[in-house]
DNA sequence: TCCAAAATACTACTTTTATGCTATTGCCTC
DNA sequence: GAGGCAATAGCATAAAAGTAGTATTTTGGA
């Protein structure tokens, strides 16, 4: 059985280079082929292709929304990016949106169709590049940096402030009174100069999925 | 230049055929072996080599104890994670204590040599299986059975409730009353069964890094 | 031993949030 | 065209959070 994939490229000169070495592919099934997200949108869930390769910049909505939109439809279809850049934004973007892999613009066509291949095998493809990033990312300590600015109790306190704990609550779990809850939060705002709950937490654990 | 490489790793069979291995590489310099994490965690700052290669089970600290020990004194080394288990914990906390590569124990002689000069490379070395979980976790969606129950609108108000703006500022951007606002606000709360923005947000924005 | 930072605690006040109740308009569906 | 939901808006009140200033005790390091 073949791979189905289908394509959205708006550029005509790639989607058509596309479109040949797809078809030019044993494996490979080409079931549709779109150069822009609406129309993909609309005709996606109808084809059901195991893979989707998709560039980002489109000329309607990105190539992001337009996955976003098939993810429903579509909970099979296995989606690949196809991006002329590598920053950090638009990959993590991809991902959140329900990308599986992420190839550049630049890969050779042997390793776009193994990127195709190893996305429906359950893989996903993406250059070492791209993976530290990706990795990267679970340990990005920016965070770090600015917990060390604490001191133990403080963090203890932020910790309890992550979870939503009010000052009362925060106060009867460590024995204190809750006024020295407000004055040790004081001091983390300052340091970490912001002045609500939200931002803290936003400085602090910083994470690709806000 | 050759690449240094270190082992920590508690079976002795294994780690003589890695030493073999490594040692009988002409790319590679094996400048450290350890078959606990407490020697490693001393000896290895000394040493600082460019790619350690552990195991995650040893018999006093763990592997990812050890990593996080040796990040601040080895800023320049890549951790390596050598392990027999695929485990979605195992591998989320190695990344997270700072290793950027996550080799099964089955890897072929030859993948295990390539995935060390990846990772010296800025690679990620790890299997097509493991890449998939990794990425999965960026949209996994039982924050987003929690976001269809939302309106639109509700969702562009509780991502601007994410960046911690107050309510008046909501108002200003999508210029509403503050009232309207406060009522989004309270419908929110109430689908999500939360009363607080803080408690809002983390059952929303479910993430691997809290 | 003395200093600095951390941890504790209080008072007082302002701003922001959260909750409860109500009401109008528009849109979609049955 | 009746009912439901989304979106809009208001008023009132209580609770929580944030700001400011001050002060004592503990503790770890120079």
């Amino acid at each position: 059985m073949k791979i189905t994939v289908a394509i959205i490229e708006d550029e005509l000169d790639i989607k058509s280079s596309l479109e040949i070495l797809i078809k030019g592919t044993d494996t490979l099934n080409l079931v549709g082929s779109y150069s822009d997200g609406e129309s993909a949108v609309l005709e996606l869930p109808k084809v059901q292709a195991d893979v989707v390769l998709t560039d980002i910049h489109l000329p309607g909505i990105s190539g992001i929304e337009c996955i976003k939109k098939l993810k429903e439809k579509c909970p099979k279809t296995n989606f690949l990016i196809s991006s002329s850049f590598e920053d950090i934004d638009n990959i993590f973007s991809a991902l959140k949106a329900g990308a599986t892999g992420y190839l550049v613009k630049s890969t050779s066509p042997a390793k776009l169709i193994e990127g195709i291949v190893e996305v429906y095998q359950g893989g996903s493809p993406m250059n070492s590049h791209i993976a530290r990033k990706v990795v990267s990312s679970f340990n990005s300590s920016p965070a770090n940096a600015e917990l060390e600015k604490l001191s133990t109790r403080e963090v203890e306190i932020l910790e309890m402030l992550s979870k939503g704990l009010r000052y009362k609550e925060i106060a009867d779990r460590i024995f204190l009174s809750t006024d020295t809850v407000r004055t040790h939060i004081r001091n983390i705002y300052c340091k970490l100069q912001v002045n609500s709950r939200t931002d803290a937490l936003n400085k602090v654990y910083k994470n690709h999925l806000s």
